[in-house]
DNA sequence: TTGAAAGCGCTAACAG
DNA sequence: CTGTTAGCGCTTTCAA
């Protein structure tokens, strides 16, 4: 592999003057130009980054940490950040948490040691030090980290109450809320949202704590369905719609016309359910572009016009709810 | 932040002292080590991994190009590669190349240049230049890049086979195959194997090609359920199956009375769809895991026992065929 | 506009 | 067992 060293000397020039061509900084000579770019071409020069990190104590990559890129509702983020990361050149490195603070910080740890430009995470725990000690930007995404800490999420609770309604408006009265983990940000905005819209009308409500797992989501609402005559559901989670979807066949109860199902987050899964499920999407394209843009910002020094940014939640109507095909 | 040389300040010693006990390179005397680890320990030094790619040409990351993490296949194999290198202390870049060999250039380019150490790869085309040029090590998965490249992948012409027969034994005498796009390897594997099962019975089948989308398949399977009284179809992937699903619901054809559906690949949506699908199941997190651990050997000089790793693929029977709950 | 030279932080001979 | 020193390939003053 070429280095500066050999372009300067075919082109007949100072490495100082490539480096300059290499970075469009300072003053150049036409004539300079036209030799070193002859020179690059004809050694195929590709500058090494990492000497180029080694002296400007930045590498062009950010770190992406998640609980686990497996859940479905992270890919689409995963896929926006690189695209956007991509535009600007940078690349985007894949850490997968498993919500688990020691991982996160293992991360944090090592990808600073290798000069990362800055961090997109999505976690949440008690003790946040990790994330606002860091000496490098960061933005967290669905959930909060720190008020410190710029932020990209959905109205996580205007969009239960749209979906809740829905239900309502469908002629639902006995409603069980499938709520997410409690001590969960967005999970806990969702419950919220669902009380706004239940408050004060005349319905019965049950709230069940499930977990954004498909077997789980599963049991609980098998459980509950065999108790109780529930004729709405509203899920935080499509994975747990889905769960209470097979609950609901399993037990001889036709969707949607016993029973309506709301879900939420607008994965691909709940188009890809027959009958597909209705849906509180969040736009997580937007999402992770958003925060990808915001932290690329940072990076490049620019201040932030927004320090939080709220996307709208969209009800999708589809084939579990009544008003649905 | 401290650098190597601070450590070697605060602890008398030199900086190759220091680099020594930092890599376990070397004698150094038990008094040594203890001056330095305080050393250490008291500046929380952390060594600069950017430094130290400069001098060995090689940075702890290794690159994962994929079409589309969106794509349900693709996310448990990221995960499992990572598992892996998280054990090694590797890193893992995610790229999704789109099936565009200039974006796969792009990467391969760029991450060069970053010192990656490997790549991990699910891409096929005709031109394969730009991967058996490369100068460091590679592994394909899912996609036989090139007969030199290292692969790891499933028995697909044996799985769908399997899958094929399973349609048979419950009696379905009308097939359709929805085949994935000509050209991939793994889906002509597929066909091949589907092939190998009805070949000599005496049963009617039908063949189309089917991306591996969710709203083309689905338009597909309606077009051909309409026209056709089809008993059983397989399909060259999960997504391909959800689509057959919606179609035969829309259709009013109830699955699997009236139509057994078989897909492939075994990904989580598999079973999350009501009725959960019958599929034949790739081990995608061994795949995953296998090759991140081939690339491994590779970049660590090692010799591999087998270049090419076929995973049996498994059938799980479920709801959408009648042998299933 | 350009070049010489001093680093960036670490590794790896080589000499002791 | 340890230290000196010359790089790795690039950026960045500082002079010219």
């Amino acid at each position: 592999m070429a280095n500066i060293r050999d372009v300067a000397q075919k082109a007949g020039v100072s490495v100082a003057t490539v480096s300059r061509y290499l970075n469009n900084k300072g003053y150049i000579s036409e004539e300079a130009k036209r030799v070193i770019s002859a020179a690059v071409e004809e050694l195929n020069y590709r500058p090494s980054l990492v000497a180029r990190s080694l002296n400007t104590k930045q590498a062009m990559f950010i770190g992406l940490i998640v609980p686990d890129i497996v859940n479905p509702f992270f890919p689409e983020l995963a896929r926006a950040i690189e695209d956007v990361a991509l535009e600007y050149d940078y690349t985007v490195v894949l850490c997968n948490s498993d919500e688990k603070i020691e991982k996160e910080i293992h991360y944090l740890n090592t990808l600073q040691q290798k000069y990362v430009a800055g961090f997109i995470v999505a976690a949440s725990h008690a003790e946040t030090s990790h994330y606002t000690d860091l000496n490098v930007p960061i933005v967290a995404i669905d959930r909060r980290i720190h008020p410190s800490i710029p932020l990209v999420a959905t109205d996580n609770r205007e969009g239960a109450r749209i979906g809740t309604e829905h239900l309502l408006a469908n002629g639902c009265r006995k409603i069980l809320c499938m709520k997410g983990p409690s001590g969960l940000g967005p999970a806990d905005d969702r419950l919220m949202g669902f009380m706004d819209a239940v408050e004060g009308k005349d319905i019965e409500i049950e709230v069940v704590e499930s977990p954004f797992q498909f077997d789980a989501s599963e049991s609980i609402a098998r459980t509950i369905l065999q108790q109780q005559s529930i004729d709405g559901i509203f899920a935080s989670s499509d994975v747990s719609a889905a769960g209470a979807m097979k609950a609901a066949y399993s037990l001889g109860i036709s969707v949607p016309d016993q029973l309506q199902i709301v879900g939420y987050d607008g994965t691909m899964l709940a188009g890809q359910l027959t009958p597909s499920l209705t849906t509180v999407a969040q736009d997580l394209y937007q999402i992770g572009a958003l925060a990808s843009r915001m932290l690329i910002k940072l990076i490049e020094g620019q201040e932030l016009e927004e320090r939080e940014i709220q996307i709208q939640a969209e009800l999708i109507i589809r084939g579990t709810t009544r008003s649905g095909a």
